[in-house]
DNA sequence: GGGGTGACCCAGT
DNA sequence: TACTGGGCCACCC
């Protein structure tokens, strides 16, 4: 599938990294492509995966707070539950699921 | 090339 | 806990 831009196509490389039971947020995906890209931020992360989340496992990216996707919280929560992702009420636990890529995964992405 | 649109974030109230 | 306002910036007309 060819996307339409690199950034977004960076975007999505890094969230198909994100291992199974783990979560990033959208600012930490931004802090990993200002170190690759020199720019980027959470809310283009947010507007990035609105549009062409749909090919990866889009439901381990996650608000800062925990707070889910909106419009998809019911989908996302069933699939991260079946990762044994912990939850409080209707958020995540990001102290306990955080993930961050290591330098070969950051390096992959700047390839 | 200018302006509107967000699956955000953070500090303040 | 909930709601604002300001900042943010790639994408799409």
């Amino acid at each position: 599938m060819t996307l339409p831009t690199e950034y977004a196509e960076a975007v999505l490389d890094i969230v198909d990294r994100i291992p199974e039971g783990r979560v990033m947020t959208y600012g930490m995906i931004a802090e990993v492509l200002r170190e690759v890209f020199g720019r980027g931020s959470a809310r283009t992360v947010g507007t990035v995966m609105s549009r062409y989340g749909g090919g990866v496992p889009w439901h381990r990216v996650v608000a800062s707070n925990g707070r889910l996707p909106p419009g998809h919280e019911a989908e996302a929560r069933a699939r991260l539950m079946s990762e044994d992702v912990p939850f409080r009420g209707q958020h995540v636990v990001l102290d306990e699921t955080r993930w961050w890529p290591d330098a070969e995964d950051i390096m992959a992405v700047e390839r």
